[in-house]
DNA sequence: ATGCGTGCAAAGTCTTTGCAGCTTC
DNA sequence: GAAGCTGCAAAGACTTTGCACGCAT
């Protein structure tokens, strides 16, 4: 079974878990995050355009329907930022969760995935460029922050707002 | 001279900086926020309702270019969690930056404002019910990552997202 | 067969903008 | 006095929803 398989079944549990369905949009949305490069975050608008593309007939509001959905399984990562638009971007750690441990350690392959799981990020409020950088401590931090409350974390999002180099030497801030 | 005044003068000084002014509207907006109980963020429309339950004329539009405005000055903090929603609250960070440090360390007085500085939010994705938490280390680490790409720190928001143990004992989803 | 899911179009909500008049520097 | 600011109303952008039909279980 090809890796990224795990994660659709993985998804197809979670759904039946709570009533929900597996299909065909799902699963080609699905597919599509889970071939998209990561670093690329996406407003649900762009997804339906690029899903569009690639051939899928899912509409905009199903789009709509299944990424908040998603996002709530913990499939996919909800972004805000300084921004009226979401972003969505895959969850890797619910791909990794979803593989059996021995078949990770085995499958060198597995590095495909893994690396760069979560990254955060640093936002400039006057050119709205958004950097992404990487900090291992922050989930850990997140993990012991959500058991104190007993929370199952699904993501963490460590964003840092301020004025990049380029930004600072703007004279005028619109 | 009132502490709170300091960040009044800091505030229009900002404007002043980047060719804008101090106008009636702002200096009500500004003063809201400072008489806020902390823990307290509210959207464009709600910080509208109330200071116009407190006499402000200002208008809606006004409130939404303000807030901008402000955050973009590092005054407020925007806030942006799983919802359409943006909210704002005061960015007590810059308050302090604005009391000069002999001013600061003779005033106990200022034990109102310094106490509980920074908070950061675990959000629920089945209740909605958003926590806040502390935790000192989040701003340093930001400083620090911040520092090595030559940004400028305004705000730093730590979000963890996951599900509250009385969201997971709900059966369904919606 | 049941009931969740989808597409479509319409409606909603939050936010932005053009413009004339007013205010700040 | 010039340039920024505000209010109002209209427009814009993103997202949600009602309903009838289709599809997964």
């Amino acid at each position: 079974m090809q890796l990224l398989e795990y994660t659709a079944n993985a998804l197809k549990e979670e759904l039946h878990q709570v009533g929900f369905r597996m299909t065909t949009q799902r699963r080609e949305i699905l597919d599509f995050f889970l071939n998209l490069p990561e670093g690329e975050h996406l407003s649900a608008q762009e997804v339906h355009q690029r899903t569009m593309a690639q051939g899928s007939r899912a509409s905009l509001s199903t789009i709509y329907r299944c990424l908040k959905l998603m996002a709530r399984l913990g499939l996919l990562r909800e972004l805000e930022f300084p921004n009226k638009e979401h972003y969505y971007e895959l969850n890797r750690e619910f791909c990794l969760n979803a593989i059996p441990e021995d078949v990770l350690r085995e499958a060198e392959a597995s590095e495909q995935l893994l690396p760069a799981s979560h990254h955060h990020h640093l936002v400039c409020v006057r050119t709205n460029e958004i950097r992404e950088f990487r900090n291992d401590q922050v989930c850990k931090t997140a993990r012991k922050i959500a058991e104190k409350y007993g929370y199952k974390v699904l993501d963490c999002q460590f964003t840092i707002i301020g004025v990049s180099p380029e930004g600072q030497l703007l004279p005028q801030l619109t």
